[in-house]
DNA sequence: ATGGTGGTGCGACCA
């Protein structure tokens, strides 16, 4: 099973660039998709264009801001896209299940600079999530949580650490938030595969920073104790944001044998 | 140097 999580920044725009990198490499189609960033209403999500390559999606939309979804070759079941006791208008979460795996979907508040409003806002989704994904682990054991995460969660993930130093997405704070989500037994399945330094996820659009790797491994694919000794590989497909007119974000996907 | 790029949508706001 293959499961990928990629920030497309307006499905509208990137559609062209999904249906190219979804056919460019058939062998490699995920078996599960979670996006981020559609900046669309559910009724504008390209069911049909989508159907056409296979896949069939939950979705949980917003116009202009934020909206994810989840795609599989059938129908993910006993969706969930609020987080109880957790009031938010902003589509940021959508969980389902596929083929026995709980998938949770996140896209994480940015919260622009540490110590302002969405900052707090960030913090206090964050606070949500734990108790969301707490509920969840205790009702699926396998659980696959992806999605991006705006947190890089150490120095290794960040191509500058003295320039981002205590900076939004690097932040004790928010790696400590991150370190919360992880102690109730989530596992960044990138280092299992993976320990060196200089692998993004996101690059700026500015200052060329793709082309000189100056990125944050931001998108993150966290699974379970109990699917952790499936995973057979973890990586990130930097070729789409090669691409002209690309997503500033590089999809991630992780390998399961189960 | 408080800049730089891109999406939404037409003026800011978000990332």
């Amino acid at each position: 099973m293959r499961i990928v999580s990629w920030n497309v920044n307006s499905l509208n725009v990137r559609l062209p660039q999904l249906v190219r990198w979804l056919e460019h490499d058939e062998a490699r189609a995920p078996d599960i998709l979670a996006l981020q960033e559609l900046k669309l209403e559910e009724g504008r999500f390209p069911r049909a264009e989508l159907e056409t390559l296979g896949y069939q999606a939950l979705v949980s939309g917003q116009k202009t801001y934020n909206g994810v979804a989840l795609l599989a070759r059938t129908l993910p079941t006993d969706p969930v896209a609020d987080m109880p006791g957790y009031e938010d208008p902003q589509r940021r979460m959508l969980a389902a299940a596929v083929d026995g795996v709980r998938v949770v979907n996140f896209y994480v508040v940015n919260g622009q600079s540490v110590g302002s409003e969405k900052f707090d806002y960030k913090m206090a989704w964050l606070e949500a999530a734990r108790g969301f994904l707490a509920a969840q682990l205790a009702q699926y054991p396998k659980l696959v949580v992806l999605g991006d995460f705006n947190i890089a969660p150490d120095d290794r993930d960040v191509h500058d650490p003295v320039a981002w130093h205590e900076r939004i997405l690097c932040s004790t704070s928010e790696r400590e938030a991150l370190r919360r989500l992880l102690a109730l037994g989530l596992h960044d399945t990138f280092r299992m595969f993976e320990e060196g330094a200089g692998h993004f996820s996101w690059w700026d659009y500015r200052q060329a920073a793709f082309r000189r790797n100056l990125g944050l491994r931001i998108d993150l694919v966290l699974v379970s104790d109990a699917l952790r000794a499936h995973c057979a590989g973890a990586g990130i497909d930097r070729v789409p944001r090669a691409w002209e007119r690309p997503s500033d974000h590089a999809p991630v996907w992780l390998e399961m044998a189960l």
